[in-house]
DNA sequence: AACACTAGGTGTACGCTGTATACCTGTCAA
DNA sequence: TTGACAGGTATACAGCGTACACCTAGTGTT
């Protein structure tokens, strides 16, 4: 017995091995309940014992998101520069979408770690390479934003405009709540009404977040072509 | 003393009092800094009390969205869309950058309250106005997504890699962390120097935020326009 | 073989957070 | 006069990140 627990404490606890655990365990548990305390206990090690290991919860989140940065294909070779980054923004979007989690750390990450500058560098990479000038690849690279890692901040929720953990809302209740809707904010309505013509479901957003995404990177990327093609420089 | 005591008590809090000292409050020290105790202290109060006027602190920071939302200029009457909506967004740019605790609590919020969503139902509104389709209207919503608010998710910081805490460093460090900063990053460093020219500091990022804002906010407008012109539609 | 050094796990403790629960008190209506 | 009730209070709890001191097993040196 005394014997087993030797062996399995044997095994020292590097850093890597408590990235890979924070991972998983944010993936199942989510962000919010993932604390040093809970994570320790998850690789059956006392909490103060992590320390030996980050600095502290802003560098356990650091290398979190370089754990997923390495989850990310590496740029597709031979092709234009617009599919280059397509696949590559679509290829972080897929990454991001297997751990939730990830797009609030990114958010808020004050330190850079060298592997999220070196994904940067590739990314303006990918437009030098495409002929962009140093001028426009810096306000490209601006404008692309968040959309680098494949999120958007999805800040038009057009889902019921609140009443969706009740279970069980009456008929009445639910007219009444569209009517007020539509009252309250008619133009919301009239697009929500036009979205659920293509949806089955009334009450349902009918919102395709990976249309809507794809919407949006297209509609800069065609921007960011034009602009290159016309030699747009930022002096005028 | 008692009779001033008293008196000033007199006055009894209401929810208005609390959101508004919230916000001077995390003007003030910022949004860390901002606990529930440390507003009632200074409402000269229990913490307890709040919780007479905020069902929570979820509450209480959705409660200080609307108030901010509050802040931002109406639509300007009788204008084009493109700058009506352009206006608008650079009001509510103006508002987050008075109040620079907004932005992470815009972004956190999971409920969305009728202020925010009288918002959003104008800003769809201009889009209507201006003659676009429901179903353009929508996706364009999307696109926007929190560009709406003034702020763009600001990822793409190209300061010096780490090294701003340290008050001194010697030239020769400075010198290695710029070949290092070259060997590692090229395509970064590249567009660091061009923009650098157009800019005093070798070191400083070179970077206008709000011309970067513009830029994309731009982009996307444009885009905008040449969609609805050629009267596209999601259908295909 | 004896020693010191060290990497890595432990135990305890501190100050902070949000908030549940129970209580009290002053004001106003009936 | 009574009783309800709005609003401020006091206490307490569970959780958090982490500083600090300690121990212990393994390693390399003399």
């Amino acid at each position: 017995m005394t014997q087993l627990v030797k062996a399995a404490r044997r095994v020292p606890l590097n850093r890597a091995r408590v990235l890979q655990a924070a991972v998983a365990l944010a993936d199942e548990v989510g962000l919010e309940s993932l604390s040093m305390r809970r994570l320790a206990q998850e690789l059956g090690v006392v909490p103060m014992a992590l320390y030996k290991h980050v600095a502290n919860k802003e560098e356990l989140l650091d290398g979190m998101v370089d754990t997923i940065v390495g989850e990310i294909d590496p740029p597709v070779p031979d092709a234009p520069w617009k599919t280059v980054v397509r696949l590559r923004v679509l290829s972080a979007r897929r990454a991001l979408l297997r751990h939730p989690w990830a797009r609030p750390v990114i958010e808020t990450r004050t330190s850079t770690t060298p592997a999220v500058l070196g994904y940067m560098d590739s990314f303006v990479g990918m437009f030098l390479a495409g002929g962009f000038s140093e001028d426009l690849t810096h306000h490209v690279m601006h404008a692309l934003g968040s959309r680098m890692w494949g999120f958007t901040q999805e800040v038009f929720d057009d889902s019921g405009s609140g009443a969706k953990d009740q279970p069980r809302i009456t008929v009445e209740a639910q007219a009444a709540m569209a009517r007020h809707m539509a009252e309250s904010y008619p133009n919301l309505f009239r697009i929500a009404v036009a979205a659920a013509h293509d949806d089955e479901s009334v009450v349902g957003n009918g919102c395709d977040d990976q249309f809507e995404f794809e919407f949006a990177l297209d509609l800069l990327l065609d921007g960011f072509e034009r602009l290159h093609e016309q030699n747009w420089t930022s002096g005028g």
